[in-house]
DNA sequence: CTCCCGATAT
DNA sequence: ATATCAGGAG
């Protein structure tokens, strides 16, 4: 486990290489928001852009997604993958909008969670992104990221790792933090071929040396 | 824990 | 051919 001072240097160090570290789901209001990052779980985000490009000029309001049926919207998402479950979830989703908050996205995050296919990393990006609330959304790359330099432990559930954070962490500072660890995640520390080689957190990194030294013979 | 699932990188 | 992608629900 990295002391406080050490993942000081490492988000510093993160926040230089990425410093234009953001939200990358193209979106222009919070419900548009709260689609995207429904629609990009277990996809990427430049597939959710791709479609949301054409989704989001058919459908402006929740009851523009209501007056479809589920086989249209389907259709419209089929790209996406998981696309039944995440169909039937944006329609329900709309209902609840319309039948408890008024047509409008709820600004709380406990509320957000009540939403079909809004879980606690949906919600912590919505009220992080959309409403300016400081939170940590742990996703894949937050969770590998954590994992690999040791923000966290090994065997922490996504929940821990965002507690972990949270507590290391200015709250000023956790939605930028949360950017620059997707980014990072993302460009730099990939899942399959990670920058290991040229990476500047590599001597604080136990993975990385793990793997730089599993190389070398 | 399993299932949902197409697109892309490796 | 296989792993991974801004996860969530049952």
């Amino acid at each position: 486990m990295l002391t406080v001072k050490q993942i000081r240097h490492c988000l510093d160090t993160m926040g230089e290489m990425f410093p234009d570290a953001h939200c990358e789901l193209v979106h222009s209001n919070p419900f548009e928001l709260v689609i995207a990052v429904s629609l990009s779980a277990q996809c990427t985000d430049a597939l959710v852009n791709k479609v949301t490009k054409d989704l989001f000029q058919k459908y402006k309001t929740p009851e523009d997604y209501l007056s479809v049926s589920l086989e249209e919207l389907q259709n419209d998402i089929r790209s996406i993958g998981l696309y039944r479950n995440k169909a039937k979830n944006i329609q329900k989703l709309c209902q609840l909008l319309l039948a408890e908050y008024g047509g409008e996205v709820p600004r709380d995050r406990d509320e957000l969670t009540k939403l079909p296919g809004v879980g606690r990393k949906t919600a912590n990006v919505v009220v992080s992104v959309a409403f300016g609330v400081p939170a940590i959304a742990v996703d894949t790359h937050v969770e590998r990221v954590s994992k690999r330099l040791g923000f966290c432990r090994w065997k922490d559930s996504v929940l821990e790792v965002e507690k972990a954070l949270m507590k290391k962490v200015p709250m000023e500072e956790w939605s930028v933090t949360h950017h620059r660890m997707i980014f990072f995640g993302r460009y730099h520390c990939k899942a399959q071929r990670p920058q290991c080689e040229v990476c500047p957190l590599l001597e604080v990194c136990r993975e990385g040396k793990k793997r730089m030294k599993e190389r070398n013979k």
